[in-house]
DNA sequence: AAAAAAG
């Protein structure tokens, strides 16, 4: 392990850091801080919860002082309002012992108090893209000083549903500027695609390209949902002991909507966020969750991308996800930070496609042996879970589709990470190598490249072990008993 | 097709 101060941060920051109990830098930043803090332009891509955040924050605070323009000199751009405030909040926290203010500038909220921080002289900007560009068209956001530019959840941001914004963005910054792209999902076309707004690019991978994208330290089980009651069997999971905070995900608003309001009527503690909901009503959600007020967080894939709350000990599709790289993100909700987490999916009858496409994207290897509790999902037949199994899932052997013999540890210890051949249809394969930089071609960029960099994931942890909630979970219609421990 | 993101 590297500690922070060896790969050159300021001592302020690394005492912001230290006094969050963060000492010790993540492999992704000690690849990308280094890289970062000269100026060098980075597609930086490392797994769910393995601290991006800071490999691209670190830098962009840092390079503010090379920047003699005044007014904005850094802009952040990310997907959701939620994950605006979660950046916010670190990057504030980087600043804290320098006069560096940080401003959030998102939809949903008052225009007051975002306008009045930019005017106040904030230099560092973490904003959506709707508000970003309503503010600059405006002429209350000045972005053409902003020479540090990230995108977090990079291929997000470069989605169709997206990349117009962002076209615009980048016109509006300085064409010499530093670039930096992060996500733990970065598919070869948008790669190509990215260069475009890139000088010379190099593609970071955190992660080793045999071991796939998965997290070994998140266990994967997979049910099919006919003659399923999901809203029973959730309930049930719910009520288990050793659960920390779950999040259940739906495919639409409605759908969650109606998942909490029934939940809420069994008596459980559940909060929702999704698009549908006043901008407050969501932050209340997202607060309430991470304060331990609510345990069960029932969300639309809003909440799938970035948002970190440590102790997320389950991870629950409701829905399959619409692709590998949603059912990643969605899965990396838990197991962040060398934590351990449990994604199940429900695959209903008109999802088996789905499943088979996401089961061989991410190279799960259904038919493989299963070599430890970590990263192999099965579909079984049906879910069976004991009534007295709290915590612990057990997977049903007796539907195991494989045909190769199993070895399992049973869903405990630190299980090898298991390592798998990747290639192919993965969507998140990088075009770079693992453990050497691979450095992307160079490619026409509009623009100039002088860059700016920075460059960083969110997630980190305090390099302490998972402070386990023992809570005991009563279900509302009476508690279970069973094994504790989720991991 | 859904969700997200300006109001």
């Amino acid at each position: 392990m590297t500690t922070f101060a060896e790969l050159g941060v300021d001592q302020d920051i690394v005492d912001a850091l230290a006094a969050r109990g963060i000492i010790d830098a993540f492999p992704i930043q000690e690849q990308t801080i280094p890289l970062g803090l000269p100026g060098q332009d980075i597609i930086g891509q490392a797994k769910t919860g393995t601290g991006k955040t800071f490999g691209f924050g670190i830098p962009v605070v840092q390079r503010l002082g090379l920047n003699p323009e005044p007014g904005v000199k850094a802009l952040i751009v990310v997907p959701t309002r939620e994950l605006a405030v979660q950046v916010y909040e670190d990057m504030d926290m980087l600043t804290s012992n320098r006069s560096t203010s940080v401003v959030a500038i998102y939809g949903g909220k008052a225009y007051e108090g975002q306008i009045d921080q930019l005017k106040a002289g904030a230099q560092i900007v973490v904003g959506t893209p709707g508000r970003l560009i309503d503010l600059n068209n405006q002429r209350l956001l000045d972005l053409s000083n902003a020479a540090e530019v990230v995108l977090d959840e990079a291929d997000k941001m470069l989605d169709l549903g997206f990349l117009a914004d962002i076209e615009k963005i980048f016109q509006k910054v300085p064409a010499v500027r530093h670039t930096q792209l992060f996500s733990a999902t970065m598919p070869g076309p948008i790669v190509t695609l990215a260069r475009r707004f890139m000088s010379n690019p190099i593609h970071m991978r955190a992660n080793d390209p045999d071991e796939g994208l998965t997290q070994a330290n998140i266990r994967h089980l997979v049910y099919r949902a006919h003659a399923l009651d999901k809203d029973e069997v959730i309930a049930r999971i719910l009520q288990a002991e050793g659960r920390g905070k779950t999040v259940v995900f739906t495919r639409t608003k409605r759908a969650a909507q109606k998942l909490v309001d029934e939940l809420g009527d069994r008596g459980f503690n559940a909060a929702a966020v999704h698009g549908d909901m006043s901008q407050e009503a969501r932050e209340r959600s997202m607060a309430a969750f991470k304060a331990g007020k609510r345990d069960v967080l029932i969300a639309t894939d809003v909440a799938a991308r970035g948002i970190d709350v440590n102790d997320v000990t389950h991870v629950i599709n409701h829905t399959i996800p619409d692709d590998e790289k949603t059912y990643l993100h969605r899965a990396g909700r838990t197991g962040r930070a060398g934590r351990t987490g449990i994604a199940v999916t429900f695959v209903d009858w008109d999802d088996l496609h789905k499943w088979a496409l996401i089961n061989r994207a991410l190279e799960f290897g259904q038919p493989e042996p299963v070599e430890t509790y970590s990263s192999s999902p099965h579909l079984y037949e049906d879910l069976d879970i004991p009534a007295g199994t709290k915590g612990r899932i057990v997977t049903a052997p007796k539907a195991q589709k494989s045909d190769a013999p199993k070895r399992d540890g049973g869903g405990k210890g630190e299980g090898e990470p298991r390592r798998r051949r990747r290639r192919g249809s993965g969507s998140d394969a990088g075009s770079g190598s693992t453990d050497a930089p691979t450095r992307t071609e160079d490619a026409p960029r509009e623009g100039d490249g002088s860059g700016t960099h920075d460059g960083g994931g969110k997630e980190h942890h305090d390099g302490k072990p998972a402070p386990r909630r023992r809570r005991r979970r009563r279900g509302p219609r009476g508690p279970r008993e069973g094994a504790a421990g989720t991991a």
